[in-house]
DNA sequence: GTGTGTGCAAACTATTTGCACGGTA
DNA sequence: TACCGTGCAAATAGTTTGCACACAC
C-alpha cells in the first residue's frame, strides 16, 4: 500500500529542480486528500501553514504532473481533480445527485477496453476516466 | 435518421415559453455541429446571422437542456459540450493527443454497467460519460 | 398592451502570466 | 553567487447576472 512513497527530493534533483517546502506540502496534501481540486489542495495547506499562494499550488500541481507524481481527472463541473499518480488506474464514479466521488478498480473496464481497441483502435486511458451516474445512497434514499 | 426533428415551437408553447429566432438558431446549430461548446455554437450562429449574443446562447442552451432537447457532456478542459438530447446515450471518446472527439454506441458499456450496478449499486449514466485515450490516428502516426 | 426574451455591460470564478524578491544549491 | 521558485497583482477565459429595451403573443 504505502510502500512507494514518492521520493520527492530525489525526483526533483534528478530533473535539475529544487526541493522546496511548498512542493512537499502540495504533494502531501494531494496524498492526504486522495483526490482534490487545486483550490481544495490550497485550503488544506493553508490549514497547516500560512502563506502558500494559490498560484504556487497551480504551478506545483502542474510540475508534479509533469514529473508523473500526480495525475488529474476531469470530474463534473470542469474543476480538474488531482490524485497521486500511484493511484493512477483507479476509476472515479461521480454521483450526479450528491456529488460524491467513489472509486472502482480499472478491472471493470477490461472488456470495454478491449472492445474499444478492436472496434475503434482507441487506446483507453483508464486513469483519466470519470463516470457519472447515481450512487447507491442517493438511489436508495430518494425516489 | 432525421425522423424526429424536435418540434421546438411546440415544446416551448407547451411550457408557456415563446418561440424566438435565437432559440431556433441555437437548436439548429447544436444539431448541425453534433457536439459543440457554447462558444462554438455562438460562432456557428454568427456565421449565419449577426447580433446573437453569447449570453443568449448560454441562456438558451440552459433552457433547451431543461426542456430535454439538448444535453451536455464534460469533455477535457472544462468546456461543456452540448449535443441533441436525442443523441443521448452516445459515448464520447476524447483523444488526449489531438483532441479529436469520436463517438461509440453505449452498447459497449453493457457489461461495465451491469458490473457497477451489482458491485457498487451505481446507476451509470452513459449519456454523460467521456472517455479519454489515444485515438487510432494518433496511435498510428506517432508513437 | 403585457410580460418574456434579448443585448449590453459588468460581475464573478477559475486559472494563467509577468515581474521582482527570496531562498536553494 | 547564480538561478530557480514564490508571492503578488494583473490578465485571461468562461460563465452568470442586472437592467432596460424589444418583440412574441
Amino acid at each position: 500500500m504505502s510502500s512507494d512513497a514518492p521520493p520527492l527530493a530525489e525526483v526533483l534533483r534528478a530533473n535539475g529542480l529544487r526541493m522546496t517546502a511548498q512542493r512537499q506540502l502540495v504533494l502531501d496534501a494531494v496524498a492526504a486528500l486522495g483526490h482534490a481540486t487545486a483550490e481544495q489542495v490550497h485550503e488544506a495547506i493553508c490549514g497547516k501553514v500560512a502563506g502558500v499562494n494559490i498560484t504556487t499550488v497551480y504551478r506545483t500541481l502542474d510540475l508534479l504532473e509533469t514529473l508523473n507524481l500526480v495525475a488529474h481527472t476531469h470530474l463534473s463541473h470542469g474543476a480538474p481533480v488531482y490524485h497521486l499518480a500511484g493511484d493512477r488506474g483507479h476509476v472515479h464514479l461521480v454521483c450526479h445527485r450528491c456529488g460524491a466521488v467513489d472509486e472502482v478498480s480499472p478491472e471493470v473496464f477490461g472488456d470495454l477496453r478491449r472492445s474499444l481497441e478492436e472496434q475503434r483502435g482507441f487506446l483507453l486511458d483508464v486513469g483519466h476516466v470519470a463516470l457519472f451516474g447515481i450512487c447507491s445512497s442517493c438511489e436508495t434514499v430518494n425516489r
